[in-house]
RNA sequence: GCCGCGGUAGCUCAGUUGGUAGAGCAGUGGACUGAAAAUCCACGUGUCGCCAGUUCGAUUCUGGCCUGCGGCA
């Protein structure tokens, strides 16, 4: 039988958590986060994590599940996801994906299948250091010599992915084609997705305002403490916004209003990138928040979408 | 009121020995299968303040006007 699943996507700051709440209280349903960042400990102003208080009594999941200097990956995610499914399904409630992080959701809700050659640190790093010496394009080529389908799917510049696809074959070689996931594993889902939005400039203004009260509410207190865990170099938490750009401000290469700016900015950016991911997935309902319009009808319209689906409620 | 310096892309500015203009930043579009809040690709027409004059041709020269800043009164 087909498990029903909703997913409510949309760039930073639009206001899912609390349409996604509210929601989850109408139908019934359980939140499971689909945010790369969020995933951490320790990460709670930066990431805008829901406070306990605000969740209004709905079980949240796959938030705080790893401390920063832990490894997560999108595998990890899905994989974790996958067990939960049945667990909320078996409740009788409706697992609700909510976040900004595209391919979390896509693994899911399409149950991407991962190769299982494993992230290897050492590799990688000993890659990064011979891309300085001939450049991503050097590496490209290589691929290229090994593995000319995937090289011609990466620009020679996108070293991440070339670093990986080299990863992937340095793992294979030798052995048979790299085994997959458990297809059993999979479950068979019935998915329902909606995408929170509004007008562009109404959206930045909620960014830069949302900076700002992270930064009254004491992110550059969490950064510290962050710092002081003495997380590796090449940690994920290193590179969420926030903390990125907080950093350079307490090694006293900017002034804290330069790193406010630049992160609002690159926060921005950022939003414009997940509306791209999302854009191109027809499946998507939007639904217009904005400044002229309640979050309360998106509630409303999400709720009643969901109850002609499956006749709940 | 007078003198000086400005008024060119959303912002900061460059430039055109007269042939209707270009950088940085901001911004926009796109890609994305084990780091994804990451990584990567592509994109620069704007009344060159307004009006008139000179000229084949003015954003560029001349005059007037408007306006911003500074100084002197």
């Amino acid at each position: 039988m087909r498990v029903p699943i909703v997913a409510v996507v949309g760039p930073t700051a639009v206001g899912k958590t609390r349409v996604a709440i509210e929601v989850a209280q109408r139908v019934g349903g359980e939140i499971i986060s689909a945010d790369s960042m969020q995933v951490y400990r320790g990460l709670d102003i930066g990431t805008d994590k829901v406070r306990s208080e605000d969740t209004g009594g709905i079980p949240h999941h796959m938030i705080d599940i790893c401390d920063p200097d832990e490894q997560f990956s999108v595998a990890d995610y899905q994989q974790r996801v996958y067990s939960l499914l049945p667990e909320i399904a078996g409740r009788g409630r409706l697992p609700m994906l909510v976040g900004g992080t595209g391919l979390y959701i896509n693994a899911v809700i399409d149950g991407y299948t991962f190769d299982t050659a494993e992230p290897d640190e050492a590799f990688r790093a000993d890659l990064q250091r011979q891309a300085r010496a001939e450049g991503a394009a050097g590496l490209h080529r290589r691929l290229a010599a090994v593995d000319p389908d995937r090289a011609a799917q990466i620009h020679p510049n996108d070293l991440r992915r070339i670093i990986r696809a080299l990863e992937r074959h340095q793992q294979r070689t030798g052995e048979a084609p790299g085994t997959t996931i458990a297809d059993a594993a999979r479950p068979d889902l019935d998915p329902l997705l909606f995408g929170l939005n509004g007008p562009r400039g109404w959206l930045y203004d909620r960014i830069n305002q949302r900076v700002e009260e992270q930064l009254a509410e004491g992110l550059v207190e969490e950064t510290k403490q962050l710092l002081a865990r003495g997380l590796p170099p090449g940690a994920t938490a290193l590179q969420a916004l926030g903390y990125k750009e907080i950093i350079p401000y307490l090694l006293g290469q900017v002034t804290l209003e330069e790193a406010a700016e630049r992160l609002k900015r690159n926060t921005r950016r950022f939003a414009k990138r997940q509306l791209t991911w999302f854009r191109r997935d027809p499946r998507i309902r939007w639904i217009e928040t904005g400044q002229n319009r309640k979050m309360g009808d998106a509630v409303e319209d999400i709720t009643k979408a969901i109850a002609d689906r499956w006749q709940l409620g």
